[in-house]
DNA sequence: TTTACTTTGACTTTCTTTGACCTTAGATAT
DNA sequence: ATATCTAAGGTCAAAGAAAGTCAAAGTAAA
């Protein structure tokens, strides 16, 4: 504990709020602690990974920056998503939908357009890998509603 | 944020007001963010697009303007659907999720939730067809709302 | 001594800003 | 009427300003 990913980690930590927020740039942050910018990028993909409960985002070009947020989870999303194996038919993702409806997480509306985007149709051109783009869909979901 | 074409971008929605409709000399506008004229002529091209739901009317000469009109319900699943080809980029799908929402279609919580679904992440494992599979499910989506 | 983790820097991609040059529409003079 | 002038807006490409990627070199831990 002395290298400077982890007290670029720490900084990042102590700085990200109640919000759950921060928003930085690399450049500038580079300059502070006397690094490589592209130190930046590997601190933020080996600390704040969606493993860890991180979300990053990033803006090119002049008046680019980074956002990270911290994701929050639920014991329940979670426990659910690991339930979740490789593939899905559409019975089983409709399951869940239904689930996570009564659940409280969702309301018909949003079920029902969801329902139609994991839908056969819907994932024809992925063909055999439909199952597998269906479980990966309805595991992001998850992963959103935990946050 | 802190790039002049976000602050003008900023400005222009501020004052775009319920008309959905807004009047504006492109002279005056680069003047008082003391910027080139053809800026403003890239902030609307990026930011007030169709795709964003907005159009873009100018004319030339003396006493020239530019308008800028927000679409509205009608124009919008048309132009949208026009807009869809055979693929979809996450950035451009979201758009027409935007959009969506703001003609009244869907929810914010819904809106967030397809947003995901159309995800990089959410698609990875449709490998190089993901764009493809994203116009699916957005047509779906669609075709599902319009009726 | 391996193996895993860090640090660095060259190169790439994306977005923004600027300026030179073009086109159009109305006004004015002939 | 017609030609010319002038005051708009339009286009495009080059330069600038970020962030992203990746692999090589360096360090620490097992």
């Amino acid at each position: 504990m002395a290298n400077i990913s982890d007290i670029i980690e720490e900084f990042i930590l102590a700085n990200i709020g109640a919000d759950a927020m921060i928003e930085l740039s690399r450049r500038e942050l580079a300059d502070y602690f006397s690094c490589a910018p592209s130190q930046i990028n590997y601190v933020l993909s080996t600390r704040f990974t969606q493993e860890r409960g991180y979300a990053v985002e990033g803006k090119r070009g002049g008046g680019g920056c980074i956002k990270v947020y911290r994701l929050t989870t639920d014991d329940m999303l979670e426990s659910i998503s690991k339930m979740i194996g490789d593939r899905l038919s559409v019975a089983q993702a409709n399951y869940v939908l239904e689930n996570l409806q009564r659940a409280g997480y969702i309301r018909e509306d949003a079920r029902l357009l969801l329902a139609t985007s994991i839908s056969d149709r819907a994932l024809a051109q992925a063909g055999v890998n439909a199952p597998v783009v269906r479980a990966d869909i309805i595991k992001q979901l998850l992963l959103r509603l935990s946050r």
